[in-house]
DNA sequence: TTGAAAGCGGTACCAT
DNA sequence: ATGGTACCGCTTTCAA
C-alpha cells in the first residue's frame, strides 16, 4: 500500500508534524532530523497526498481546460501550450472536449468544481452564458482563451479576431477579388462572428457588399461540413472567386470541394484559412491563413489565471494579441473567365 | 464560499450522515427527508467535494494519460477517444505530454500518484522501464496504449505494429519497389521498432535486404527531422524509390523533402505513412498510410483499466488490434529511370 | 430511520 | 527545535 506521513513519522521516530515540515520545507528542523526523515521518505517511496493537502485548504495544483475538441489541431496546440506553462509551475491539466454542447460544458464545469481545480481555462463557446455565474460566485478563477464572453467580468486572452477578419479581406481585396464568400463555424462561436464582422467591414470599406446568403455556417464535423457548404457555394450561378474560412479545418473542406468540382486552387478559387495549424502547411496548395500565437496565448492564460489565484484581484484584463497573415499558395488573383 | 455537507445538514435540520446518504443514494431515508435535503442542496448549489470523498477511500474519478505530445494529431485522437470513454463512465482525464523524455515521464508519474489518480494510461516510451515498478508495487492500475513494455506485467492495447510494417512492405513490394528506406522515430519507441521489424521481415521474404544505413531515426521535431533525414536519403547515389515512414508526421517531412528536391510523388518516390491521421488526408498527394483504430484503442484501454480497478485481477491481457492499409495517392510503381 | 463519532492524510497553530 | 492536536469535508460503522 501507499506509505503515509504516519508511516514515515513512525519509521523515523518523529512526529508527523516534523515530517510535514520537511515536506514543505518550512519550520525549523535540525539538519540531522531532516536528513533522516528524507532518507526514510526515500526508502518508503513516500509520495505526499495532494488530496489530503488540498483538503486542508491548500491547492489541488490542477487546472481545467475546456475546448471544443482536443483532436482539433488548433486546440491541441493550445492545450500543449497551456500544459507546458502549467507544468512548469507545478500544475496538471484536465482536458475537457465539449463539442460546443452546452450540456457537456455544464457537466464538465460541475465536475471540475467538485474536483476543486484551482482554476479553469475556457476555450469553448456556450449558448447559455449564465453557466459561468455560479463559478464566479464561488470565486473560482476563470480565464477565457481564444473565445469571449462579453458582459462577464472574466480574464480573457484572445487574438484580435476582428483584425484577423480584416487581414483576410485586405489580402483578398489586394488580389482583386470582389465575389467573396465565407465559411464559418456555428454562429454561437464568438470568434467566428468577430472574424466575419472584420472581414465584412473591410469589404464594405472597399465598397463591396457581402450578402448574408454568402456566409454559411457549418456544424460540428468541420471538414465534412466545410466541404458540403463549400460545394453548395461553388455550384451557385455567381460562383465566388474566393472563400474566407473561419478555421483551417473548414478551409480544408473547401479545398476538397474545389478539387472534387475540378476547380483549380488558387487559379479559379482562392481560399484563406484561420489558425495556421500544421494542417495549413501540408495541404496542396498550402493554405494562406491567419495565424494566432497559440503558444503565447496558452502561456498568458495560465499566468493570468494564476495571478488571479494569488491576489484577490478578480480584475478582468482583456489581453488582445495580434494575428498575422501567413501567405502561402492557396490565394492568387482571380482569373477573368 | 462553497457550501459543504455541514451547511446542507444544518439548513435541512438533519445530520451530515443523512446528507451523505442522499448524495450516494444508499442507506435508508424517508422520502420526505430526502426530498427536503435535495431541495436544500439545490438551493445552496451544493457540490460534494470529490477531494474529501477520495480521502475517505473512495476514488478520485480521474485518470492520467501519458503521451509524447498532445499536439501530435495521432495522440490528440487517442486522447479524445480516451476522454470520451472515460467521461461516459464518470472519469476526468489529465493529459501529460512527455516528449519521450524520461525525466518528464518520471515527473508526471510521480505527480499523478500524488494526486491519487485511479489509473494511468501510458502511450509513451521510456528508456528506463524500471520507472513503472513503484507504480505496480503501489498497485496503481496501468494500461499501455499504442506502446509496449515487454517484461512488465501490464495491460496493453496496441495495434499489431509488426503486421503494419509488413502491410507497408507488402504494398510497396507489390508495386515493384526494391530500393527502399525507412524513416523512424527514436528507436526507444517500441512501436517504431516493431514496424521496422515487420517491414524488414516482409522484404526479406521477397529476398530484399534492408541495410541498416537505410533506416534513419529522427529526433523530436518529427516533421522537421523527417524532412532532413529524407533529404539525406534522397541525395544518396542509390536513391530509394520508396520510403516507409513510421508515422504520418515523418511522412510529411519526407513529402516536403521530395518537393524541395523536385522529385515527383509518387512518380519518382513513393511514400507510406503510419497512423492515418487527418494529416494523411490533406496532403498532396494524400498519403497511403497504415491505419490504427484509435477510437477502439482508447475505449478499450479505458475499459481494461477500469476492469482492473474493480477486480483485483492484475491480469495482463495484451490486446492486439489489426492495422489496415489505406491506399491513397502517395504510392505507385517505381519509374524505371 | 437517524445521528454520533471515528477515521482518511495532511497542515498549522500552540505548547513544551 | 519538537510534538500534540484540532480541523478540512466526507464516508461509514454502530448505537440509539
Amino acid at each position: 500500500m501507499k506509505a503515509t506521513i504516519y508511516d514515515v513519522a513512525r519509521e523515523a521516530g518523529v512526529s508527523i508534524a516534523a515530517v510535514s515540515q520537511v515536506i514543505n520545507g518550512k519550520g525549523k528542523i535540525s539538519e540531522e532530523r531532516r536528513a533522516e526523515i528524507m532518507r526514510v521518505m526515500e526508502r518508503l517511496n513516500y509520495q505526499p497526498s495532494v488530496i489530503a493537502a488540498a483538503l486542508t485548504g491548500k491547492k489541488t495544483y490542477t487546472l481545467g481546460l475546456l475546448v471544443p475538441d482536443i483532436s482539433n489541431p488548433f486546440f491541441a496546440e493550445i492545450a500543449r501550450a497551456v500544459e507546458d506553462q502549467g507544468h512548469s509551475l507545478g500544475y496538471s491539466l484536465v482536458i475537457c472536449s465539449t463539442d460546443n454542447k452546452d450540456e457537456r460544458v455544464e457537466r464538465y464545469l460541475s465536475l471540475l468544481q467538485q474536483k476543486s481545480v484551482d482554476g479553469m481555462i475556457i476555450g469553448t463557446g456556450m449558448d447559455n452564458k449564465e453557466m459561468l455565474k455560479p463559478l464566479l460566485e464561488n470565486s473560482i478563477p476563470i480565464a477565457m482563451i481564444a473565445r469571449e464572453m462579453p458582459g462577464h467580468d472574466v480574464q480573457t486572452v484572445i487574438t484580435d479576431d476582428f483584425a484577423g477578419g480584416r487581414l483576410a479581406a485586405e489580402h483578398l481585396l489586394g488580389l482583386g477579388h470582389t465575389r467573396l464568400a465565407v465559411l464559418a463555424e456555428q454562429l454561437k462561436v464568438s470568434s467566428s462572428r468577430e472574424r466575419i464582422r472584420g472581414f465584412r467591414q473591410r469589404l464594405a470599406e472597399a465598397g463591396i457588399d457581402l450578402p448574408d446568403d454568402r456566409v454559411l455556417a457549418s456544424g460540428d464535423a468541420l471538414v465534412k461540413d466545410g466541404k458540403r457548404k463549400a460545394t453548395e457555394l461553388l455550384q451557385r450561378a455567381e460562383r465566388p472567386t474566393a472563400i474566407f474560412c473561419c478555421n483551417d479545418l473548414l478551409a480544408i473542406g473547401a479545398l476538397q470541394a474545389a478539387k472534387e468540382l475540378g476547380l483549380l486552387v488558387p487559379e479559379q478559387l482562392s481560399i484563406v484559412g484561420f489558425d495556421n495549424t500544421i494542417l495549413a502547411t501540408v495541404t496542396e496548395p498550402p493554405l494562406t491563413t491567419v495565424s494566432q500565437p497559440t503558444e503565447e496565448m496558452g502561456k498568458l492564460a495560465v499566468d493570468l489565471l494564476l495571478s488571479q489565484l494569488k491576489k484577490e484581484e478578480g480584475g478582468s484584463r482583456r489581453t488582445v494579441l495580434q494575428p498575422e497573415l501567413v501567405t502561402r499558395r492557396s490565394t492568387a488573383a482571380p482569373s477573368n473567365e
